[in-house]
DNA sequence: CTGGATCCAGAGTGATACTG
DNA sequence: CAGTATCACTCTGGATCCAG
């Protein structure tokens, strides 16, 4: 049991829930622009995006906020008025991403 | 042009680049396995990953090998073997990676 | 043993139209 | 403005069969 490989103990490691949370063509654009921006509106994002449906930039918000990530703000007025921004936890998980931007400047094909 | 919100200016950026070298239900385990066990021949990983069919498992390698993230030692013998293992490219993109692990121990949600 | 070829199922995403 | 509903399509991954 020492030295065989059995079982599969990736699963429920670190690197699958973080990898989980910023799954989706976009999650990492949308939280690029939060860090960049914040606060951001729903159609100010969109246009930021180029090309995302409104379906998916709201399905993605809804689980980044679900999963702590992002911020959601409400304004009570017509019309309405929805801000997005990083939560503390989406913040300090940028400050690991953006290791990942590094490597990959350094490590993109083209160099 | 200093201000607004107008293009998108995520792609091509190195999150994009690294994320997509990792894009894939199994690539983190199978770099993962490679990490711990290479060289690590085709049939052992499979088992180590528990439910992975051979065309995604063999799909995977390829996709790895041409990214330069493992590489591919094959035995002109029968029956045939071949060996996996991790270039120093692989090697340095595990040790990014791992701090991705660590952020998502500490910020588990039932932490 | 190491895969390639083919076919299929499911998730993710986009386009469009519509609502409060 | 900020979404929701529906439909269609793409893309990934799994199952199975087959070849060197």
């Amino acid at each position: 049991m020492g030295r065989g490989i059995e079982g599969a103990s990736f699963e429920g490691t670190g690197y699958s829930y973080t990898l989980s949370l910023i799954r989706g063509k976009h999650k990492m654009s949308i939280l690029y622009c939060l860090m960049e921006y914040q606060p951001v509106r729903f159609n100010e994002m969109r246009r930021y995006l180029g090309g995302v449906s409104d379906r998916t930039l709201s399905r993605s918000l809804k689980e980044l906020e679900a999963d702590g990530l992002v911020a959601r703000r409400e304004y009570p007025q017509i019309p309405p008025r929805v801000e997005y921004s990083l939560t503390e936890r989406g913040a300090s998980l940028m400050e690991v991403l953006d290791l990942l931007c590094v490597w990959g400047e350094r490590n993109r094909p083209g160099d």
